[in-house]
DNA sequence: ACGATACCCTGATGGC
DNA sequence: TGCCATCAGGGTATCG
């Protein structure tokens, strides 16, 4: 088993456990070689070099979902891990790199044999090279919105405007806000009373500053919980995230609300399965 | 211009 | 048991 951090599905919360996990292991220390195994998974210079090869790696960030390794010479790379993407510490006792071990895609060794590997079967995530951490924010970052954690209700306010799309598909857009996923919108949608259909524009300051603040809650009480797990998630500790029991409303389609207990309803919106109590967040009606 | 939809991909799951 | 259809969805390309 992966001895860092499996998320499925993995939103702000796990991906802020990755990397808090990850960085433990790895801040401060050289990359002595890259092993890149499937080159289509990194976008630009694919080069050892580009992939930090002979790097110090000097701190982890985050933005959204996505990952960045910066190292000493600023030299970075980018990491989303999509639907099923990993970044697993693997200490050098643990056998040979990707051995026996499907869809590891990249791998770095450190100093003393331990290393670190990007797998993702489905391929939904990848990794993207710059030269220095500008670019990174000028090319790639600067194209989302405000990570969830940060923005205030003031920009996610002015983030919605006028649109007419149903919240649900705006609170997904990651150039809106970052980081929130199909889990923690419904979650989130939810714990607000809003209908998923309510047109973005028809959600009052109030309500958003509500949301706000709602947000901030959900995302921090799920890091707390060491995010959610749908399957087989486990941090560089081995443990499990634990957040999936204080679901209200994702997966529960057809059960009962857990505080009207009517039928939970769905259908899908955006493309992502939708699930939502039709009494704690009446309304929806497009106009 | 905006919003909805198709598609990428593999593993888990359920039906037969 | 094994085969096949179905579903899951983050992000992007494309359609309407």
């Amino acid at each position: 088993m992966c001895g860092a951090t499996i998320a499925r599905m993995p939103e702000l919360p796990e991906v802020e456990r990755v990397r808090r996990s990850l960085a433990e292991r790895v801040v401060g220390r050289r990359v002595e070689r890259v092993m890149l195994r499937r080159a289509d998974i990194v976008e630009g210079d694919r080069s050892p070099a580009a992939l930090l090869a002979g790097r110090v790696i000097t701190g982890i960030e985050r933005h959204g979902k996505q990952m960045a390794i910066v190292t000493d010479t600023g030299r970075c790379i980018c990491v989303h891990l999509g639907m099923t993407g990993s970044l697993c510490y693997e200490p050098a006792t643990r056998g040979e790199k990707g051995e026996g071990k499907k869809h590891v895609h990249v791998v770095w060794t450190l100093d003393a044999g331990d290393r670190f590997e990007f797998r993702d079967p489905r391929r939904f995530g990848g990794v993207w090279t710059f030269p220095d951490r500008d670019t990174l924010v000028r090319d790639r970052w600067s194209l989302l919105g405000r990570d969830a954690l940060a923005i205030e209700a003031g920009e996610l306010h002015a983030a919605l405007g006028d649109s007419r799309r149903p919240i649900k598909a705006a609170l997904l857009d990651q150039a809106v806000v970052a980081g929130l996923g199909n889990i923690y919108v419904d979650e989130l949608l939810f714990t607000c009373g809003v209908h998923p259909l309510t047109p973005a524009r028809r959600v009052s300051a109030a309500v958003v500053e509500a949301m706000t603040r709602a947000m901030r809650a959900l995302l921090a009480r799920s890091i707390e919980a060491g995010g959610t797990t749908l399957r087989d998630y486990v941090d560089a500790n081995g443990q499990a995230g634990g957040f999936q029991s204080q679901h209200q409303v994702y997966g529960r389609r057809g059960e009962g609300c857990r505080v009207c207990g009517i039928a939970l309803r769905s259908r899908v919106l955006a493309g992502r399965m939708t699930v939502w109590c039709p009494t704690c967040q009446p309304g929806g009606r497009k106009r």
